[in-house]
DNA sequence: GTCTTCACG
DNA sequence: ACGTACGTGAAGACT
């Protein structure tokens, strides 16, 4: 028996666009609902095994149903931009991969759908027509099934409809289905249906005359008055909406179905489209024609001591070469160098994980050149300092975008090397990602390693050629390359806590949050999940009725602006506050942190060098950069942060370090000045900005001053400030003029930072970090505004972090060269915690402080504060 | 997996 | 008319 597919193609590419996450490649293109349509096509070949196969599309004119009917609206509904522009791209990959697109000027999707299943029907084909449009179902019948994706929990399930599932789940047969749309109407297409008839009565109706015709001539006997009067009255929109509503089975459909037979889909013209789209899990569909194979067939496994001896003393003869360490579920080395073969070397037999490890050892002290995915990462093994000859491509490829969410040797072969190569997940694709494969196929995990060590070979040469480019190669060498041990050694470190005084602390917490609980569900009358910003919102503002519209698209805003608001007046919305901090406390602090202490009584969390687009680093597994400082019983925490016995904490913070360098870039002489002579720095804006006496300037003036300052710093924005101020949109543009007529360097200063990254796309800090704004180029006004505000912030933010990384460096240097004990304990962008030995204190705060001031020479003082303390909360 | 909220600089 | 301060990470709820 022959299989016809009829695929309803705007309605999958419909289903597929709101479903997969907005996409585009590196063209700009957007793609999503491409991609979604091929991956929706892909399971419908494979389920179904077609022998033809045709697309119908909607063409974009009226049709007839529109001459019928002047409201209709069908297949006219405006479609996004962003949607629209992919409709070409699917009909081109469709046809390149030999697919059949129907379309007939006139008529819509669904009546081609509906002509070319009906002749399926007649050639005795099995038919399965594919839609997101339940309209479909009236086509249903022993021959053909109507297939509808539904998603479920991320999952997409296809229900299937022949007759039997039509009249079991509507009542009504499918040919009925028709009367039943025509009695209900489609507010959507705009057909009118009969008033005051919705799904229950059209159905209970049609089950029981079978069309709308035979229930207007026997309309005495429908029971419910309403229905039957509502019919008698309508029955002329009644008979409109079931012709608008019937597909037209017997439309000019060109096309035979016999013509549309199911051949070679994975053809070299679809690949390469594939590939321009950048659809990566796609191309290994396609892979008969898409590696190099001369390339894998150059992938050797190696578990001989003898051969894996041979090719460590050919590595030592190269100058250069590319390394991956597995380290997980089977140790190995993979290394690649110049010439036909890369191998991959396994932990088996003679071959030792310790002779492994030594053997790179060897190759770093020979002054051979190795390239490797992340330093860091791998420093465990390497054992690795400033001094070795290693190429980083992890920190090279993240300098050049620090943008890229993800990015892995694939992507370094296709930006850099142009080649395309099979990625994680399609080589592992049952794997979850970033889980080590165990118990693979051994060639999968060959080709893996080997990939990875290829890549970053290749790829060392056009990273530094385009790094050197791009000026910013000393970025790379002086900064992010000897920073990435100072991490590692901070990371390996870790940070001494009190376990069981953050026990104790939790359990203080528990006592409050049950009491605070007691009383909610008291003055609430029931119990809720607090926690759940859908039941409070529904109980604060529905049940309970207080004043606070919608705000978040889902529902109510509970956060904590809103709730402050409601506070002076609902004395109650205070407990809900007060027990959100301490469950916050509660899940991340004091149980999160717990569950990170280990064996040493240490927490030793990552500390990210490629994440921020502005330079920072961020800290994760925990996040030590977010402990709580701001509130009196959040501050307690830093207390069971402790430096090892026989040591005191030294911290160094920079005071204002970015309004400083906001000085110092502007080159204005007011905010210099202001720098120079005062010490609050706040009050001397306000002075100047309200022309008052710098003694004579009140807690408010002050307060806004440092607001402004904020913005400033932040990218200003009217809205922005009156939001942080409580203020109109108006009083804070009046602020903002008054701030840049007192710093007219300053004004200047922001909108060259914006001209200057709109001309070259990025904006630079002081020491040549780029930061790419592709917002500035936007059609979207509010996306370009927001470029502009990164423009102004991100030169200033990346300087900052640009000091304090140079900072780190040195003083990780001169601890080391000065043979201290004292170590690097934690980083939160302007501040640095040294866990230092009490002999070691002087020097260490002596060295620190000079360091941190020292990393630039400004045009203002880099002033540097810091402290000794038992522990975290003491020492800031 | 996405959304909301909240901790930090 | 749009609907925003810049940069992060984690937890819990919900789908």
């Amino acid at each position: 028996m022959s299989k016809l597919v009829l695929v309803d193609g705007h309605s999958i590419l419909n289903r597929a666009f709101y479903g997969v996450p907005l996409m585009t490649n590196s063209e700009g293109i957007h793609t999503n609902a491409v991609f979604g349509f091929l991956n929706i096509l892909f399971k419908i070949i494979d389920e179904q095994q077609p022998d033809y196969l045709a697309v119908a599309f909607d063409v974009h004119q009226p049709t007839f149903r529109h001459e019928m009917y002047d409201a209709y609206k069908g297949t006219r509904k405006p479609m996004l931009p962003e949607l629209k522009e992919q409709v070409p791209l699917i009909k081109e990959v469709l046809q390149k991969m030999n697919i059949s697109t129907v379309e007939l000027p006139g008529y819509e999707a669904d009546d081609v759908l509906g002509t070319l299943s009906l002749e399926g029907e007649k050639e005795g084909f099995d038919v399965a027509v594919y839609s997101g449009d339940r309209d479909l179902l009236q086509l249903a019948s022993e021959k053909v099934t109507i297939c509808i994706p539904k998603t479920k929990k991320g999952q997409t399930t296809i229900e299937k409809y022949n007759t039997q599932d039509v009249i079991d789940l509507y009542k009504v047969s499918p040919k009925e289905f028709i009367d039943v749309k025509a009695l209900m109407g489609d507010s959507s297409d705009n057909i009118p249906g009969v008033p005051g008839i919705g799904e229950k009565g059209a159905t209970a109706i049609i089950a029981q005359f079978g069309s709308i015709e035979k229930a207007y001539e026997n309309a005495e006997e429908i029971t419910n008055t309403r229905n039957r009067n509502a019919l008698m009255e309508h029955f002329d929109k009644a008979q409109m909406s079931k012709e608008l509503a019937t597909i037209n089975r017997q439309s000019p459909v060109e096309v035979d179905v016999k013509d549309c037979v199911f051949g070679e889909i994975y053809t070299a013209d679809a690949l390469e489209m594939i590939k321009r789209l950048e659809f990566k899990s796609m191309i290994s569909k396609f892979s008969d024609v898409s590696f190099s194979n001369d390339l894998e067939e150059g992938f050797t496994l190696i578990s001989d001591y003898f051969e894996a001896d041979e090719i460590f003393k050919e590595a030592l003869e190269k100058k250069e070469i590319g390394i991956f360490i597995k380290k997980e579920n089977g140790f190995g080395v993979a290394v690649a160098f110049a010439g036909e073969k890369t191998y991959f070397i396994t932990e088996e037999g003679f071959i030792t994980k310790e002779y492994l490890v030594d053997q790179i050892r060897n190759l770093m002290t020979e002054k051979v050149s190795i390239s490797i995915w992340g330093i860091k990462e791998n420093n465990d093994f390497l054992q690795a300092s400033e001094e070795a000859d290693l190429f980083d491509v992890s920190l090279a490829a993240y300098l050049i975008n620090p943008l890229q969410k993800v990015y892995e040797y694939d992507d370094i072969a296709r930006d850099y090397l142009g080649m395309t190569v099979p990625s994680y997940s399609e080589i592992f694709p049952k794997v979850k990602k970033g889980e080590t494969p165990s118990g693979e196929i051994p060639e999968n995990i060959l080709k893996y390693a080997c990939y990875q060590a290829l890549i970053v070979y290749r790829a060392k040469d056009a990273l530094q050629k385009k790094l050197q480019e791009e000026e910013m190669w000393s970025v790379y060498t002086d900064m992010e390359l000897p920073l990435t041990y100072a991490l590692y050694d901070m990371e390996q470190a870790g940070i001494r806590v009190e376990a069981d005084q953050l026990k104790e602390y939790g359990e203080r917490l528990q006592v409050g949050i049950e009491t605070l609980e007691k009383e909610i569900y008291e003055e609430a009358g029931h119990e809720f999940n607090i926690n759940s910003p859908k039941q409070l919102g529904e109980i604060l503002f529905g049940e309970m009725n207080l004043p606070g519209g919608k705000k978040t698209k889902t529902g109510y805003s509970t956060s904590a602006i809103v709730l402050e608001k409601l506070e002076p007046e609902y004395p109650f919305v205070g407990k809900i506050l007060e027990y959100r901090q301490l469950t916050k406390l509660k899940s991340t602090y004091a149980d999160g942190l717990a569950g990170y202490i280990s064996e040493d009584g240490r927490i030793h969390g990552t500390f990210h060098q490629t994440i921020t687009a502005t330079g920072r680093i961020s800290s994760a597994d925990p996040n030590l950069q977010n402990i709580p400082v701001r509130m009196p019983l959040g501050r307690e925490i830093r207390k069971v942060f402790v430096p090892k016995d026989g040591c005191v904490f030294v911290d160094a913070d920079y005071s204002q370090i970015e309004l400083r360098l906001l000085a110092h870039m502007s080159n204005d002489k007011n905010l210099i000045e202001a720098y120079k002579g005062s010490k609050d720095i706040h009050a001397a804006t306000a002075s100047l900005v309200f022309k008052t006496p710098i003694d004579e300037v009140t807690k408010e003036q002050r307060r806004n001053a440092k607001a402004v300052n904020f913005g400033i710093v932040y990218g200003i924005s009217s809205f922005g400030l009156s939001q942080g101020l409580s203020i109109s949109r108006k009083e804070a543009e009046q602020y903002i003029n008054d701030y840049f007529e007192s710093y007219p360097g300053i004004k200047n200063y922001l909108n060259q930072s914006v001209a200057d990254a709109k001309e070259k796309g990025y904006s630079v800090t002081m020491f040549g970090r780029r930061r790419p704004i592709p917002e500035l180029k936007a059609g979207n006004f509010m996306q370009r505004q927001f470029g502009e505000r990164v423009a102004m912030n991100a030169p200033i933010q990346g300087t900052a972090a640009d000091i304090m990384k140079i900072a780190m460096i040195q003083v990780a240097r001169e601890l080391k060269e000065k043979k201290l004990k004292s170590r690097i304990v934690l980083q939160v962008h302007d501040e640095l915690l040294i866990e230092a030995y009490e002999d070691e204190v002087e020097v260490v705060k002596e060295l620190l402080v000079r360091n941190m001031s020292e990393a630039a020479d400004l045009h203002v003082p880099l002033e540097v504060g810091v402290e000794v303390g038992a522990n975290w909360d003491e020492a800031h």
